[in-house]
DNA sequence: TGAATAGTGTCTTTCAGACATTATTAC
DNA sequence: GTAATAATGTCTGAAAGACACTATTCA
């Protein structure tokens, strides 16, 4: 490394991941117990630093962050924003490249002390500037949940469409038309009825099941005119 | 600084910036000639590093290196997104945090040799991962012009609404419908009437001249259905 | 007066939401 | 059959686009 380089070049850079899930019809974040210094102890949004031995880029030290501090695998990430600045960390100034994770409540560890799962409203104190980079991550997925399929990636494998409804109605705060929201699902090509599977259970029609089609599972689909 | 972090906490972190301009309703982009190692004399996205000691974020290192680099001041700044990696900087590991700017081509500073305004689809090779860098700034920017306010930050001070419909057309590569784009245009209540300023000049009515309200100087305004 | 573009009124088409109807299950 | 929800057909109102017409300037 050039020495001149030095002096302005390395800062301290970390990732911190929003992973959200619905709960009874209500978004919840993950926090994790931190383990060191500094908030030791105190509840925060899974971080950690990126380590450039292994990592192949920023999103990788995200899926690893997760998988090593939060016993979590296969979720839906993406890059939500970078928040930099002297004052968010006591450590001094600092890079904090911010992701958000979409996972079905199912497919969460149980059974981890260090790990909770708190409705959105009622998370109370966050360390460094994570309640600001928690409501970015709000933003964007309720934003982005009026135009495109980002919210079937807090659904499982299967799932029915007035459950799908159901998971847009949770995260958008409203209730949505049923023949609309079926013809916008229509439009994008997002799913495909998985054959002979219906769900049953209740005194009354059994609801088809659908899948996300695979050119989906990791690009969104959108819808031109929203919903 | 704890010895343990060490190992991890500290890459090479730089903005970059995707400064784009309207030339005779083409998208150009702002490139600058690199005065040192590595890519010395290629040109390339106007880009440096942050310095922890007068930046008040990565956004204000946005504005010093347009300042400073490109001669640039007062162009409209939103965070575009971070690139990270071993093979994007020959120099290791880095992350860009990458910007992207709006600017009237009025504003940009003539008679400079180190820079050169060249349309986005006239670029050739760009060192480090510039070309993906700007690949995203194109796409954001068109995405955004399609239900936003966006594209007024491309205008001077004053500008007529054929002007901005045109402003609009380029980007978006598609005709707009005149009565519909005028609509949306007050829906949004972005702009507000220059009072008794009209540009003429042209053998025909001339137009009433508009300026952005100054709620929107810094903020989006965004049409609920699009255009 | 004619050519050119600005600005507006109005009709048509398209799309989203409301409502109603049929389908299928458990009891 | 009755109750309950799934799934779909159809009508209505709102919004977008097409088109035409008026307004204002210069030559």
């Amino acid at each position: 490394m050039i020495q001149t380089e030095d002096k302005h070049a390395h800062v301290l850079v970390s990732v911190d991941v929003v992973v959200l899930t619905l709960v009874e019809r209500e978004l919840n974040v993950v926090l994790v117990q931190r383990a060191r210094a500094p908030f030791a102890g105190v509840w925060a949004l899974p971080g950690g630093y990126i380590h450039a031995d292994e990592d192949a880029d920023a999103k990788a030290s995200a899926a690893r962050v997760l998988r090593t501090k939060a016993g979590m695998e296969g979720a839906y990430l993406e890059q939500l924003a970078t928040f930099t600045g002297p004052a968010r960390d006591p450590r001094g100034w600092s890079v904090a490249i911010a992701y958000c994770a979409l996972i079905p409540l199912e497919s969460l560890p149980t059974q981890r002390a260090d790990l909770k799962v708190v409705p959105v409203h009622a998370v109370g104190q966050l360390p460094f500037d994570h309640a600001q980079i928690l409501q970015a991550a709000l933003a964007r997925v309720r934003s982005k949940s009026q135009y495109s399929s980002l919210p079937v990636h807090f659904c499982g494998d299967a799932f029915t469409l007035p459950q799908l409804q159901q998971v847009y109605e949770s995260i958008l705060g409203e209730s949505l038309n049923k023949v609309s929201f079926r013809r916008k699902m229509d439009e994008m090509q997002l799913l495909e009825p998985v054959p002979g599977a219906l769900q049953g259970g209740g005194a009354h029609r059994p609801a088809q099941l659908y899948r996300v089609r695979p050119a989906f599972r990791q690009e969104l689909a959108l819808s031109t005119r929203g919903l």
